[in-house]
RNA sequence: GGCUCCUUGGUCAAGCGGUUAAGACAUCGCCCUUUCACGGCGGUAACAGGGGUUCGAUUCCCCUAGGAGUCACCA
C-alpha cells in the first residue's frame, strides 16, 4: 500500500440516516483511522428527483452525534473539493468526452422506443451497442444538430473482468454479462456509476467501502479506471443488515433510522457500538467498546461474508450497559427530556430518582412509565399484600400500616436514616419482620407491583405528607377488603 | 430467469484439517434480595443436505437446497 489511506462515505441526501448506511460510514471511518488515514464525506446528489430538503444537514448532525468526524467534506473543506457532486457537474462531462476519445465510451442517440424494443421475452434487455458503429462524422453531425444523446460505457464483448475484494476475495464476471451502461444522462448529469469513479479517483480514494450490492458491478467500474489508465482502488464490500431472514433493513420499513433510535432513548455510543458488531467482530472477543477501541481493534478480516439480522433486543441490552456506567448526574443530563415529558415534570429530585433508575432502565423512554406513579396514585388490588414468599398477608399488612402511620407521623421530615429507624420500630410493634414492613410500605405507598426501588426509598421520595395520605388510603382499602 | 455472492444454536458470532464446536443477547433454573432490577452460578440450544479429497472434515472441492444482491437516463 503506497501512500496514505483515504476512504469516503458518500450518501445521497434523500432523507433520514438509515442504520445500514451508518454502519457503512462507520466502517469506512474506522478503517481510515486505524490506518492513520483520511476520512472524507462526499454528498452524492446527482439525482435531483430524490433530493430531500434539509437532508444534508441531517447527515452532518448524524455523523456528529455518532462521533464520526470527517477530515474533509462540504462543511469542513479540504484540498479535493468541491465535495458535493452537483457542484462538480462540469468535470464529469469533460471526463466522459475524454473517455470517448480513448474508446472507453461512445455517444448514443437511441430513442426510448428503440431501447424498449430490445426487451426479450423474459423482460430483460441489454443494449446492443447499436450506436457504437456510428462514424465519428455522423456523431458530430447529430451532435451539432442538437440531437439528444447519452454517453455509454463501451464494454468489451469477450473475456472477463475480475478483481480481488478485500472481504469476498476473487470476483470474476464475464464481459458479455455486463451492459453498456449510461455514464452521462441526457440532462448531461452523470449517473452514479460514472460520478462515483471520477470522484473516487480525483479525490484520491484508496479504499472503496460500500454495500455489497455493488459487488458484481464493480468490474464495470474497474473497466473505466483501466480505460483512463488510472490505478484501481481496493474494494471492501459489506454484507447487508437484514430486518429478518429475508428482508433487508431499509428506509421503507421506517423503523431503522438512527434518529428514531435516539428518540427512543438510545445513547449514540451504544448504537454505534452495536452496529459496529453487526457484520464485524474483533479478535479479542470484547463487545463493549468505545470509538477509540473500535478504531484500535478494527480489521477487515473480521468482516463477515453473510448478512446479519438486526437484533434490537441486543442493542437494548447494550444500551443498558452504557446507562449503568453513567453517574446519576450524567444520567439526568442525558435523559432530562424524558423526565420533562413525564407527569413529574418539575417536581422531585431527578438525580435522586436517577440513582434508582440507572440499573432499572435500558432505554430512556422507559423513564416515564417508571416514574409516573409518583404523581398518579390509584386504587389497586389489595390481594397484592398476600405474598407467599414474604409470608405476608392482608391482616399483617393492615397492622403494619397502622403502626407505620403512627411512627411516620412522629418524624419531622423524611430521610433514609430516619425511615430506617422507623421501620425497626414498626416491625417491633407490629410483630413483623423487616422485610414484611418493606413490602407493605412499598405497596401501600405506590399502589404498584413493580416500582423503581423499595419501601423506604419510595417513602423518602414521596415525602411525609404524601406518604401519610397514601398510607391512609391503603389502610381503608385493606379494612374494606377484610370486611368482606 | 441469467450473473455475482452467502449458509455454525432463536439472534450476533469465534473457528481458518485433529477443539468436550468459544463468547454475547434472548430463554430457562438456582443463589443474593425490601418488589423490580443489578450481580453471581448453571442449563437448553448450532456446523443446511448429499457426494468427494484426506489417516481425519465445521474447516478444502463438487452438486443440491435455501437465502441475498444485481440485471434503470436510482444511487
Amino acid at each position: 500500500m503506497n501512500g496514505k489511506v483515504r476512504t469516503r462515505f458518500a450518501p445521497s441526501p434523500t432523507g433520514f440516516m438509515h442504520i445500514g448506511n451508518l454502519r457503512t460510514c462507520l466502517y469506512a471511518y474506522l478503517f481510515a483511522k486505524k490506518e492513520k488515514g483520511t476520512f472524507i464525506l462526499r454528498i452524492e446528489d446527482t439525482d435531483r428527483e430524490r433530493y430531500v430538503e434539509g437532508a444534508v444537514d441531517l447527515i452532518y448532525r448524524t455523523l456528529e452525534t455518532a462521533g464520526i468526524k470527517h477530515d474533509e467534506g462540504p462543511d469542513v473543506g479540504g484540498n479535493y473539493g468541491p465535495y458535493i457532486q452537483s457542484q462538480r457537474k462540469e468535470m464529469y462531462l469533460e471526463y466522459a468526452k475524454e473517455l470517448v476519445k480513448k474508446g472507453g465510451a461512445y455517444y448514443c442517440f437511441c430513442s426510448k422506443e428503440r431501447l424498449e424494443s430490445l426487451t426479450d421475452e423474459n423482460g430483460n434487455r441489454k443494449y446492443d451497442k447499436h450506436c457504437l458503429s456510428l462514424s465519428e462524422k455522423e456523431v458530430q453531425e447529430r451532435l451539432s444538430k442538437g440531437e439528444k444523446f447519452v454517453i455509454r460505457q463501451n464494454i468489451p464483448q469477450k473475456g472477463e473482468s475480475s478483481y480481488d475484494d478485500m472481504v469476498f476475495g476473487h470476483i470474476s464476471v464475464k464481459n458479455e454479462d455486463m451492459e453498456d451502461n449510461i455514464l452521462i444522462k441526457s440532462d448531461l448529469m452523470p449517473t452514479y456509476n460514472f460520478a462515483n469513479v471520477i470522484d473516487d479517483h480525483t479525490m484520491g480514494i484508496t479504499h472503496v467501502i460500500r454495500g455489497m450490492e455493488y459487488l458484481s458491478s464493480t468490474p464495470k467500474y474497474n473497466l473505466i479506471y483501466d480505460a483512463f489508465g488510472w490505478e484501481r482502488p481496493k474494494y471492501i464490500h459489506l454484507p447487508p443488515i437484514m430486518k429478518d431472514a429475508n428482508r433487508k433493513l431499509s428506509k421503507r420499513y421506517g423503523d431503522a433510522n438512527f434518529e428514531d433510535f435516539i428518540e427512543k432513548g438510545y445513547l449514540p455510543e451504544a448504537i454505534v457500538n452495536y452496529i459496529a458488531l453487526l457484520g464485524w467482530s474483533p479478535k479479542n472477543n470484547v463487545e463493549i467498546m468505545s470509538m477509540q477501541e473500535l478504531i484500535e481493534h478494527f480489521s477487515v478480516d473480521g468482516i463477515s461474508h453473510s448478512p446479519s439480522i438486526f437484533d434490537e433486543e441486543k442493542m437494548k441490552w447494550m444500551n443498558g450497559e452504557y446507562i449503568k456506567k453513567l453517574t446519576p448526574e450524567e444520567f439526568v443530563k442525558r435523559s432530562i427530556s424524558y423526565f420533562e415529558r413525564s407527569k413529574i415534570k418539575g417536581k422531585y429530585d431527578y438525580t435522586e430518582l436517577a440513582k434508582l433508575l440507572i440499573t432499572r432502565v435500558s432505554l430512556f423512554s422507559e423513564i416515564e412509565e417508571k416514574v409516573n406513579f409518583l404523581e398518579e396514585f390509584e386504587s389497586y388490588d389489595p390481594e397484592w399484600f398476600d405474598n407467599k414468599k414474604m409470608k405476608c398477608d392482608k391482616e399483617l399488612s393492615l397492622k403494619i400500616i397502622k403502626e407505620s402511620e403512627k411512627e411516620l407521623k412522629k418524624l419531622d421530615g423524611f430521610d433514609e436514616e430516619k425511615l430506617q429507624c422507623a421501620v425497626e420500630k414498626i416491625a417491633e410493634k407490629a410483630e413483623a419482620k423487616k422485610g414484611q414492613v418493606y413490602l407493605t410500605l412499598r405497596l401501600a405507598v405506590t399502589g404498584k407491583q413493580s416500582t423503581p426501588g423499595g419501601g423506604v426509598e419510595m417513602c423518602n421520595i414521596l415525602g411525609k405528607e404524601e406518604s401519610l395520605k397514601r398510607l391512609e388510603f391503603s389502610r381503608k382499602l385493606l379494612e374494606n377488603a377484610l370486611k368482606n
